[in-house]
DNA sequence: CGGTAATCGAGACGGTACGTCATGTCTTACA
DNA sequence: TGTAAGACATGACGTACCGTCTCGATTACCG
């Protein structure tokens, strides 16, 4: 792999970068995006305003990382089980397993809420963390299809949003819990009606 | 009825909260509601801020009202068909006949933000915004149950959120259309899933 | 005395007024103008904004009303003592014998920059305030150019402006008291430097 | 003398102190300090709101800035001229030289209201503008002391109040005109007065 | 090893919206 | 008609945040 063209003068500090990113979530995590200043969280992370926006263009784009990192971390990368049942619960078990304990669902609303006012942030989230999380759902139901597990026809796009859709729905609007229970009878009751 | 014992002073200006009430309406369609401010819209709805702020106590409890009363306005109110079938497309094909028109995802999305912030505002959106469009649903549950046209074991709440959450996620994530044939598709797969 | 020619209609309630007044007066006595608004005052004195926009055209003018009140009832009408240097002690002694104890300095500096700005209340204010303290004075120096004991060519504004010039000074600046050793001190100097 | 140790961080913009002064100076002379609004003030300066608050806590002090850096610009500094009458002519005449021509009045009463209110701006008013102003009459006074122009026991104090509290009460009631004619025979009133 | 250049901290800046408050007017029901 | 109650338009207030900027100080490389 070609070494980076090292470019001239001072390198960036990487400990400022990380500085940044784990006073942001700290402060998310707390607050929420709204009620987070930069000022408030440059100072938290001993860094200057400049620092943060020579990395990051603006706040939403700062938490998509912070968003994207955290969820990465946690995800065991999706195994293929053998089962489209099993995929789906390898998928989506890690979720509802560390989503309760990270009170994401301000931050994931004013996301969105920024994606649907500004088409540059819009493209950012939808690569960053929409596709992100929907890839490996498409990828275990295509193998369902090749397996003749499920009918070729069946529309994935669809019961990607039944299933995804239920869990962001508790988590964005919280009027009851999602847990593994409830994830395990959502995946039977969608793969029954969508058998043959 | 006893007639309304009315107050002392001046009374309030019906015209000014409906003149509130339409600018609001009208911005928040065009430019969601972050980028609205509350001198722009007691300026374009002819009104004192003050005004505004007398009878809302926020822009959220404001945008709150405005979500609700033209929800409620475009709902033909959900009819009792017979069938399961017949009473869930009732209530979801109004819709997503209206909501592709109005760019409402920006607006709930950050009410939903808000409401994960500000416990008051909480309460106010579930009662006015959740329930509202979730007791509908929960009727044609029940009624489904006693005509045994469903196991009465059956989560009603779950089947509520695969269905609602399927098109809230479309209209906020924006990565798929939401119209009357995904509806159908998405009822009759969760319908084909609960049967016995 | 003929009896005033009844108006049809609820008669004015001189105890509003009076009411009005001493609310005014306490609070203009005890916070200054600019500190006091008139809902607070309407409230105080029991009676509502508009009987108290009825009577009074501008928050100034009631208080100009007070100063006149109160300035009026301390003041035992300047006597004809027989000399200029009585006159003036039985005009002025009466003022430092109360004003310390009402701190009027703030109002008269607030009615005084109103005054500044506006015609009209400068024509009520140099009516109700300025002349109605200095013809005494005028009158007393008038009787004593009659009498012989001050040459005619004196310049009785002049006179006037040192004498309660040096008052007003101490009242509103603040930076030292006034007292009657003060007051005759100043009629000493002043009469001595008016002398043939 | 040693060096200023240059503060980290931007340093402040003497260019954007000096458009806030300029334009509060010429604010303040067309309208009053009550008729300006700091908005007004800003937009004029080109500068932010925020700015103007980062440096002066309130209208109230920027005013008395201004009154001070224009007051001290018009000052011819008083000189000693060998006699007491020249010395209070040198103090006084470059007064109503200019004061006429700025309506300073409405902003000095204003001021002096506010200092009656407000204790932190009443201790800032007193240095900066009584005493700024007093102190050379002090001094020619002390200096005509020891001449042996003046008896020993005079109130300094009260010959100062005589002369300068009937410009200023010329000034602040604009009953009559202040010019130099009248300083003159003010002065003469007074010296004649307190001479053995 | 000294010059060059990008980065860092600190923090001031222009701009913009906020939510509150006060003034003086107006509109009702009641006296 | 006068009054209490209180809603109303207007407009300034002082605060807060965003994202940009301008400093001196720091830290690498490159010549």
């Amino acid at each position: 792999m070609a070494k980076a063209p090292r470019r001239r003068g001072r390198p960036r500090s990487e400990k400022a970068q990380q500085a940044i990113l784990d006073a942001a979530t700290a402060l998310l995590i707390e607050h929420g995006l709204d009620a987070v200043s930069m000022d408030e969280l440059a100072d938290l992370a001993g860094v200057s305003k400049a620092t943060v926006y020579r990395w990051w263009p603006s706040k939403h784009a700062l938490a998509l990382d912070v968003l994207a990192v955290d969820w990465g971390a946690i995800r065991p990368p999706p195994r293929d089980t053998g089962t489209l049942r099993g995929d789906l619960r390898s998928i989506l078990r890690p979720w509802v397993k560390v989503l309760p304990s990270r009170p994401y669902g301000a931050v994931i609303a004013a996301l969105l809420a920024e994606a649907h006012m500004n088409p540059e942030f819009r493209a950012l989230w939808r690569a960053r963390f929409v596709d992100e999380r929907r890839d490996p759902g498409r990828l275990a139901l295509a193998r369902a299809k090749e397996r003749g597990e499920i009918p070729t026809g069946t529309d994935a796009e669809l019961v990607l949003d039944l299933l995804y859709g239920a869990i962001y729905h508790r988590l964005l609007h919280g009027h009851g819990p999602m847990n593994e229970r409830i994830v395990n009878a959502a995946i039977d009751i969608v793969l029954t009606g969508i058998a043959d």
